[in-house]
DNA sequence: GATGAATGAGAATTCATTCAT
DNA sequence: GATGAATGAATTCTCATTCAT
């Protein structure tokens, strides 16, 4: 793949004209309907630049390649997820008497449902990127929020919850997420029961309970 | 000369003799190593049929396109999965104090270690031939190792342990290869660890346990 | 197009064996009825043989090539029709009343009408091989209808007709078969209305009696 | 790398700059340059591109299949078949004295015997697209023949003319074609004698004369 | 005679990217 | 900055034909 030098640095979050910030969000937006709607296999840069009303000159003076898009729309995929579960918890301090466990989770499930090709997607783009980048885009997303839960862990999970190392949180969140996802991709009938939930909930308890 | 798709099935030879049997190995075997060494991009049919020492031809005899061939690998190693699994089952038995639960992580590490790309390619060809497909094939491929783990809840999981219902082993099951599939994408530092597979026969005894 | 050394005469009309002529029959009977239900596109010799129930080293004995199939289509096809014009005379004269020109366009339809596409893929195949090919084929065919015309005219055309020379037959018969085929070609509505037989039959009327 | 077919309906350019209706005359040329000198299994893509100077890939901006370019030249061909009936008409009708039948068929002769393979292969793309499209193709073009012919009809076809009716019209245009066509496709030696030319002459007079 | 696995040249088509205007 | 015509390497897939068994 042959790429003119890069002289826009597309990670840039505050592009100095509002143009330019429609532009690129055409850009993303477009990418992300055809993936919905069409699937990654017809998924090309002509189609897109169509789509989103520029010509495919316009999206090459955004994007430095395909794979950009890809990747701003994953950068941008995590960050919701982070506000997700922030949101999620910062709604449940509120309510004093709400499980926390269960509002993430509940709010995750519902997140996760939404553009599923896309993420797909984006984060194919990501892997074939090189997997160190996905560690330097996810980490400080979820940086905040692991903060957050070591800093309120007993509020967060009972009294006797064990001290969430690093590991525990990789592995809950990734078991979480993992049953999630495969639930999903296999169109299991079990996602939106309140069993599906409750299960997810008790895996988080017991392992935060267990020796 | 290249005609337009036909709307005939012309069904794709089936194979009788073991120089076919030998043939679609070779194919297979082919496609992953190129996707183990070069990578998806790197993946095309031309290549696997040169690599496999088989004309092009030949290839389309047997698979009606290189979709077909990555769904294949997919469908042996979820086969595989299942045959690790139950031989790490049927080993345990031998010794009656080993803790099943650790012996059956511990073998699906070891087995999703390997072939990460292959992995990958395949799967992802399942997921974008419709995502249906996904569950029945792997459905069967678990139903053995499901019933056996209902058979022998007690053994497998201590006295207290819950009845595993479907959906316990739904949850169980892809949370534990959850954590381990993004261990590996992301390249974690806890992979090969004791103390990631001692978290993950936490999570698994914690989910057990809990009320 | 590399053709192996051809020692079967595939022109010959009865080949010794039965089992032959069986098998002959059966590649042009699959051959036909491809052509008709899936069109030319979807017509090579794998489909043909598989059809046909032989297999395709089969077909090749009887055939040095593809195109032959076709040729002994069209041979066949033209055959057809000298005999629907000979029969359609030859019924005409036992009924003295009956109008032969009118006889012979209505059975002209009625047999142009049926396997369009067979036709037109077999005529295509002749017209390919050179164009000396058609003559050579079709001339013995339709010679006996010529001459049969040429003993019969007063009674065919009427007392004042010309005499049909070599050109005026030429002239008639493919004007009425021009006709003819592109109503079928266009998908006419005048396709079998009175109408359209009627003013064929002016047709040659008007064009013997023209001084 | 190919995808599979792509659902979505990408529209091919349409040509608003000079340059556009250059290239795709060039494409066209091309094409029927290639049918002519070296017949239509010759007739590829890559070929054409080559011939008419550009790539293939701007070939595929403006057709978006090689059965699209031959279908172009089928229409520019019925359009041309329209003009030269409409100028001999046209001509004719200067000169008092002359007989218009003679004057069309004459011209009709002269235009048919000029690029026949490329006619036979642009007509054949147009056959195989599907029938009806031919009707609606060519109908527009002879729309403007057909009116000005029944406006005129006393002056063109002799005071005893019949009302040509479109059934009319039909018959004796396919009937001069189909014999015109067929002399071309059997190479008949008539081509080019004053005898065809009288014969067709006659076949149109008798028609319109005939009761 | 029959079989059918193997062949491989060749054709159609795609799409990321460039660059002159 | 924007445009969009042009590029062409790369890729998938077909199918007539052969020949060892």
């Amino acid at each position: 793949m042959k790429r003119r030098p890069q002289n826009i640095d597309y990670t840039r979050r505050k592009p100095i004209q509002a143009r330019a910030i429609d532009t690129i969000d055409a850009i993303l937006l477009a990418c992300a309907q055809i993936l919905e709607k069409h699937g990654r296999a017809a998924l090309n840069t002509n189609h897109i630049a169509e789509r989103a009303g520029v010509s495919i000159g316009t999206l090459y003076q955004y994007f430095p390649n395909k794979q950009a898009i890809l990747i701003e729309i994953a950068r941008r995929e995590i960050e919701r997820d982070r506000a997700v579960v922030m949101n999620a918890i910062i709604e449940g301090r509120k309510d004093n008497r709400a499980e926390l466990a269960r509002i993430c989770i509940r709010a995750l499930i519902a997140s996760q449902t939404k553009q599923t090709a896309v993420r797909r997607a984006a984060f194919d783009a990501l892997l074939a990127e090189g997997l160190a980048q996905f560690g330097s885009k996810s980490a400080p997303a979820f940086q905040q929020v692991t903060e957050f839960i070591q800093q309120n862990r007993k509020r967060l999970f009972s009294v006797r919850a064990r001290q969430p190392s690093a590991t525990i949180l990789f592995v809950i969140s990734r078991a979480v997420l993992g049953v999630i996802r495969s639930a999903i991709v296999e169109e299991s009938p079990l996602l939106g029961t309140a069993e599906f939930e409750d299960e997810l909930v008790r895996l988080v308890r017991g392992y935060f309970v267990a020796a």
